[in-house]
Order: C-alpha cells, then structure tokens, then sequence
DNA sequence: AATAATAGCCGCCAGC
DNA sequence: TTGCTGGCGGCTATTA
C-alpha cells in the first residue's frame, strides 16, 4: 500500500515548496519500485487558491483527508501573525493524534506551533521568523541554526525554502535508506544531502541594521580589511572603548559576536573567492584572514557540507 | 586526531 | 534610581 504524503494547500501557501513536495513525492519514478508514494493535496480553504506569487492550485482532496495520510508536509503559511483557523488546526491535531508523521517548511512551522504539536518540543524555523516565534511560542525550544530538526513526536520542522527538500529528502531517507534518499536526490540534481544539523546560511542576517549604528564605520572598516589581523583589543581600541563595551556593543548592533561575526565575513569573502578565482585555498585563507587552509576547510565544510576542492566543482559546474 | 596555548566571551560588580 | 561603562576572573571555543 503507498505511503500518502498529503499536503494541504491554503491561501497564500509557498508556490515553491508546494511544487517541490510535489515534484519530491509525487513523481513516478518507475527504477525505484520500493519509493511508493501518493501524494494528495488537501484543501484547507475554500474558493480560488493562489500561491504567494498568484499561481493558481486546485488541491483534489479535502481538510478531512488528512487525518489518514502517513505523511503531512505544511508549506511556508502565508503570515507569521496570523493564527490558522481552527478546522485546519484540528485536522493536524487529529492527523497527529492518529499517527501521522507531520513536516513544516519554513514558515510552515507556524500553524504546527499554533496546533501545540511543538509544545515542549524543539523546533526550527526560517531565521528571518526566529524572533516573531519565539515572542509567540515562548514555551517552544526554537533553533534557528539546523537546517531541519527532527522533533521527539513524529514532528520535523525546517528552515526556509530549499532546507524544505533537504528535509523531505531525510523524510525519504528516514523510510527508505540513505542510498535512495541519495539517488533520488541526483535525480533531481541537487548536489548533495545535507544533514539537518548543517547551519543556515547566516550572513544576511548580521548587517543590514548594523551600518545604522555607531560602530557602522567601524563595522565598514572590518569588512574592508578582513585579511588584517583583526583582534578583539585592536578593534576596540580603534573604536576608542574598552574590550568589554566594544564585545557589548557589537552585539547589540549585529546580534552576533565580533568572532562569529567576522568569521562569517571572513568565509563569505573566501567562497566568492573559491568561486571566481583559481588562487589555492592556502592563498586564500591567508588572503581572507583565515590564517590557514585547514581552518578554512572547517569552516566551510560546517556551513556547506562541502570541502573546498568540491565546493570549487560544484560552481564550476554551474558557471565555468 | 589529540593536544596545548591562546583568544574570545560573559557574568559579576563597582563606579560614574 | 536607572543605565551605561569597563575591569576582573574564569570558563569555553578556536587555533595552531
């Protein structure tokens, strides 16, 4: 009997993880006789359904299907303030209370949050949403850093956009092996697996508000001498404040750590560098302010899963 | 892969 | 009082 993967469709749903759930489970993939899913999109409510950018979804089955699907995925929901009606939160209740195993995307962790299946649990999310669930959902362990978290009651959650087909992918790996989780993944061209516990990518997130700040030139000036050997005394020195306000400060304009910080500056400079010129890693971690190509290897390889050399093959792959 | 040295970080608290 | 500062001590993380 297949497994049915069931995924409700609502307004406003993420057009992208909706299709890629589909594509993930609901192809037929006939050299892969083992892999039997069903996918059924359920409707959680009524009328015309548009996805976040307008395209237009007819889901076939309905909110009372859910209940007896094996698998639940919840796309991004369309607001992190909005609180789901409530037939859709008890139809994830009663799905879960059934059995089900129930997966959110991205934003979609939000309705699971409101349904309380993450009460006590830990969970992730986007980690643009991080504070706005944690100010909602105090009660709930929120990790912003793993690309998806399985919880300890059958529920998984998952960072933004394509984390979702890493997690569906581990969804495939947990009920078939890792080896079919791994061939259909080549199908589907994506380079590689990455595990659940690989971090977002992070450095978005740290500057846009930081260059308002007092430490603005100073945080321009870091960006633009990362090779230098930049210590936290030689930084606070050159920001005329103590060590112990200048690590203050620094935080509450970035809301990291100068180390974390840099560090992630320091890589982002060091893959564009990986990307764009043939200079070998050693150069480029002395150029970086890395130090050595050993240290550059280990960050690299914790934020994309990738060594160096195949990070290199990856992009050259793309754009020779 | 394990280790030792070093640097980063943070709670605490007194002082302004 | 409140709020920020910054020195100290020591634990932790990072690096070589």
């Amino acid at each position: 009997m297949s497994h049915v993967v069931a995924i409700p469709a609502y307004q406003g749903l993420s057009g992208y993880e909706y299709a890629m759930t589909l594509e993930l489970f609901g192809l037929d993939r006939p050299t892969l006789p083992e892999v039997d899913y069903a996918v059924l999109t359920c409707r959680v409510e009524a009328g015309l359904l548009r996805t976040s950018h307008g395209l237009i979804v007819e889901p076939e089955g309905t909110i009372d299907d859910l209940v007896n699907a094996d698998t639940i995925i919840v796309p991004g929901w369309r607001s992190v303030t909005e609180v789901p009606g409530d037939p859709f939160l008890d139809a994830l209740r009663n799905a879960h209370e059934a059995g089900s195993r129930i997966a959110a995307i991205c934003s979609g962790s939000f309705p699971l949050a409101h349904a309380g299946l993450l009460d006590d649990q830990t969970a992730t999310t986007h980690w643009m949403y991080a504070d706005a669930f944690r100010r909602q959902f105090p009660h709930i362990d929120l990790d912003p850093n793993p690309l998806y978290l399985f919880a300890e009651n059958n529920v998984v959650t998952s960072a933004g956009s394509s984390a979702g087909l890493d997690l569906c992918l581990a969804l495939v790996s947990a009920d078939h092996g890792v080896a079919t989780a791994t061939e259909i993944a080549n199908r589907m061209v994506v380079a590689h697996h990455r595990p659940g516990t690989q971090a977002q990518f992070t450095s978005a997130r740290v500057t846009p508000f930081a260059e308002h700040t007092d430490l603005g030139p100073l945080i321009a000036w870091i960006e633009n001498n990362l090779g230098d050997d930049l210590t936290i005394d030689r930084l606070a020195r050159r920001a005329h404040l103590s060590r112990r306000t200048f690590i203050r400060r620094f935080q509450a304009a970035t809301g990291v750590s100068p180390h974390a910080w840099i560090t992630d500056k320091r890589l982002y400079r060091a893959r564009q560098l990986l990307e764009t010129t043939a200079l070998t890693v050693s150069a480029i971690a002395r150029r970086t302010g890395l130090g050595t190509s050993t240290n550059l290897r280990k960050h690299l390889t914790n934020t994309t899963g990738l060594t160096p050399t195949h990070y290199r093959a990856a992009h050259r792959a793309i754009a020779p």
